[in-house]
DNA sequence: ACCGATTGCGCAAACGTTTGCTGTTAGTAA
DNA sequence: TTACTAACAGCAAACGTTTGCGCAATCGGT
């Protein structure tokens, strides 16, 4: 069954394809009544347009482009949630791809987002990401890009990220009011390549020179996932001095730590008190508390659509950062 | 800065768009020594083929349509890793459609697949879906579609899913070796109108018959959501007689009832001996032992687009009923 | 030297839609 | 009547790529 085509509609009424498209698209030069006759025989033959060809034609695709480093099963749900909504009540499509943490993967995916057409892109970059040259041939054809969460500051673009030095310090804050003489504050961090971990390693720091500390390098690790995070803290756990005051920024790293915590039958917050940056969700999972900086992944999402939608909307806005708003939850009891 | 094309490259060489395009084809009717000046201009003018116009005149679009009804943090992100693998191999991309537990959203879905060419579909149905009748046009068309997880199971199609009476059926039985003699019996499901629900049901049912035993319609609970399912689980532990030993069918119910059970501060497996379906990560967060069938969303994922892809490459396959691989995890001593 | 096959390339149409231009008709104003 | 305008619809080109066909030129074999 070949798919009804605008020219199918105008050969049955014996008029000009164009014709039939003007009257589709309400254009005023048809006249009302064969508009209403074009219209009811392209619902009865049931027409669909064709999108490859109006893609083709306009040089648009109504598609953005989702480029991710990671699936990971905390970030990303809540981002590509809020992403596909917004996408959604704009009549966009969302072409997703996957980096898989490979910079050549990151190029392809760009190349694809070229021939493809998209009209805007959102990117999370991977860590193996030193520049963003990658991208700049389709900056230059005119397609806007936003960056969001992985980064890289040293770019004039469009960023949406968490508040990383805030937030980290500001847990960090708390993880000191709640622990009042610690004898030992660790740190558990992602990647060091990232500037999302620089940064909330910045914020650890600054917190603990606050409170008149030092973060030594021992006491801050990092760990490439949650897996290795598991085993950068069962190193901590064993040493002489165990910590009795732990950062983790992230839900990633959070849930490696968790499980060496269960495997140890660590009791929290007895005998090791917890603070996170954290989507909400994991911390309600286990039996103790844990405290956190909330960083929503929903919200981060939320405000890299609109931003994009905006730039393809042609408004004038200047490459900046932006940062999401975050709030400290202390949780039950 | 337009973008190169085939013609740019011909009119360069004074020669035909065709020759170009045998030629950066590799057709075997242009010479050998034009086909290397070709390719070498293309190069040094970055020529990108435009996937627009190539998926117009091919009518193809190198695209999967993928339809979930909901982004959950626990099954989801499995699932599209392995489609996305499997289809990134193939050099096939991913459109990302979300029903969000709406009929509507769905045959929206299924119209936008059909505009934007697809050539081929993976759809996991709202619990609102009573056919499948909004799907029958692409069918028609000749578009292959994979249906997985929340399918119907009284059409003809293509369904790839997970085992649901004998995994629930299984994991009820190690239930009931782990608590000898349990006073009460509780089964926590999902949404009633699903077809993975009802299985489960009956496998529950099933294993307790086979133990002597009657599943009593108070001990079967449906939740709607997380927070459904933690409500259900309140209501049961508010009852006279508590259940001490639970089943919950997945990991969206037991991430509610740990909530509770968090609250509650119950003692697992003192208390309440608990068994889940589950994808495997969600036991692992926590400090006690919750042995599980894992029911892994990943190999679904696999499954589902390997089955898709051969029927894309035109492979003759009957509509039928693929069950993936399962297994019962006694989980940490 | 002649015929047939092969090689190498151009021509033009096609995929479905949109749009600037052209041309016809009817209507209005002078 | 003339001239001008508005309303309506057709023509054809365009987006970039692919491909069946045809036509030369070349080649191999007798």
């Amino acid at each position: 069954m070949p798919r009804i085509t605008i020219k199918d509609l105008a050969k049955r009424l014996n008029i000009n394809p164009s014709t039939v498209s003007r009257a589709l698209r309400n254009r005023p030069d048809v006249s009302a009544e064969l508009k209403e006759k074009i219209k009811v025989l392209a619902e009865k033959l049931g027409y669909k347009p064709n999108y490859m060809a109006i893609n083709l034609r306009s040089g648009k695709s109504h598609t953005i482009g989702l480029i991710i480093p990671e699936i990971s099963m905390f970030f990303f749900p809540s981002v590509i949630k809020a992403i596909e909504e917004e996408a959604h009540n704009r009549g966009y499509n969302l072409l997703m791809l996957h980096s898989n943490d490979n910079l050549d993967r990151e190029i392809e995916n760009a190349e694809i987002c070229a021939h493809a057409g998209v009209d805007g892109i959102l990117v999370s970059l991977t860590r193996q990401s030193k520049d963003i040259e990658h991208f700049q041939e389709l900056a230059y054809a005119g397609v806007p890009i936003v960056y969001f969460d992985k980064v890289l500051h040293n770019t004039e673009s469009h960023k949406v990220v968490i508040p990383g030095l805030e937030v980290a310090e500001l847990a960090v804050r708390q993880l000191l009011q709640l622990v009042k003489a610690p004898k030992r504050v660790c740190g558990i961090f992602g990647d060091s390549r990232l500037s999302i971990t620089q940064e909330r390693v910045l914020g650890f720091t600054q917190a603990l020179a606050q409170a008149g500390m030092e973060a030594e390098p021992a006491n801050i690790c990092y760990g490439l996932s949650a897996d290795d995070a598991e085993k950068q803290f069962l190193t901590l756990w064993a040493q002489k001095k165990k910590p009795d005051a732990l950062f983790v920024m992230s839900d990633e790293i959070l849930s490696g730590v968790l499980q060496a915590v269960n495997r140890l039958e660590i009791k929290i917050p007895k005998q090791l008190q917890l603070v996170a940056l954290s989507d909400g969700m994991l911390p309600q999972l286990v039996p103790f508390n844990i405290p956190y900086v909330e960083t929503s992944g929903y919200t981060l999402g939320k405000t890299a659509s609109l931003l994009l939608f905006n730039l393809i909307a042609s408004m004038p806005i200047l490459p900046d950062t932006h940062y999401i708003e975050t709030g400290f939850v202390a949780g039950r009891g």
